[in-house]
DNA sequence: AAGTTTTTTCAATTTATATTGAACAAACTG
DNA sequence: CAGTTTGTTCAATATAAATTGAAAAAACTT
């Protein structure tokens, strides 16, 4: 079923069992979810687990947020490989227990290799194939197209420059 | 209907009058807008204007790309907006034309403003709630949760710190 | 202004993505 | 090892987003 994190104009009840300052932290990384496009449901666990202060099981979010086995098991493995959580042996309790690891450097590393680089990845091979192309044309048209594609070389060029240069910014404050 | 741009595994067949040349460029275009999340039919759409010598008006897109009257009527709205396309007005010819505006400081500018800064612009509020439940909050959970609210706080300003940077850099090749 | 072409709008449909939950598997327990 | 708890998988379903196309509007023509 998932959560609802009423927004004014949002008439679905607040699930019962969060506190508010709980639903204030999942709303803000629910919000940022939607910009990066990834699902809620992964927002939202991360989102309990960054304002607990222990260590939860899965049950627990599951209890708590109202999701399936399924998207808690799901998030849960997504968040852990993405480095975004980190599993907990808590002393007497047999499951695991996770917490949200907090490093902004990190996390947004790897999000912008997993998300954005894999799309890029083998864009060097696509400009090469359209410049090919580019050399079987003739006259004006070709012109065009060869001055097109040297303009996107330099904002590819450009485009990996930044990367690394704001996972350096990113990771000064924190 | 929408184009079929086939990669190696697709086995639909690629429209039928589109060039070699054309296929590639928009190809590229496809794969950037799935990297953020845009829909296929702008970037097929700006992906042509992109190669095209001349103008096109909406009809071409809608024949050589196979796509709706809708969709190509939103679709350059939206790319017009953006700034990635503009209008130019061909003597002797009654319809609009469009060409592809290939400037990428600008574009990402309005792009990054349109897609993630709105959805930032509440985050100072958002903070602020934050910080008002946390005060609700006693002994370890009030320290935890502060903690995390200052964290959060830096995390956006350095994220408001990268944008204007990010755009300084891609500005600088083109 | 009546007719024609071009463009926009938006409810209905299709397509893509996220979520569910029941069946399965793995991990532990006594 | 039989029983119990915990965790995963994945086909089915629900939800969200993009696309269509018919109807309306706007822009032009004679």
């Amino acid at each position: 079923m998932g959560l609802n994190l009423a927004e004014k104009s949002d008439t679905r009840p607040v699930a019962s069992s969060l506190e508010p300052v709980e639903v204030e932290a999942i709303n803000l990384f629910v919000q940022f979810s939607r910009a990066l496009g990834q699902p809620r449901s992964y927002a939202e666990i991360y989102g309990l687990l960054f304002v607990s202060h222990e260590a939860l099981p899965m049950d627990t979010l599951i209890e708590r947020l109202g999701l399936s086995k399924g998207s808690a098991s799901q998030g849960l493995k997504y968040l852990e490989e993405l480095g975004a959580v980190r599993t907990v042996y808590v002393a007497g309790e047999r499951r695991i227990h996770y917490e949200a690891v907090a490093e902004l450097r990190n996390l947004a590393g790897r999000f912008l290799s997993q998300q954005i680089l894999t799309h890029f990845k083998d864009s060097g091979a696509r400009l090469e194939r359209l410049g090919e192309q580019a050399q079987k044309l003739s006259g004006e048209r070709r012109k065009h197209v060869s001055a097109r594609l040297k303009l996107l070389r330099s904002w590819e060029r450009n485009g990996r420059r930044v990367v690394p240069f704001v996972l350096k910014m990113l990771g000064g404050g924190s």
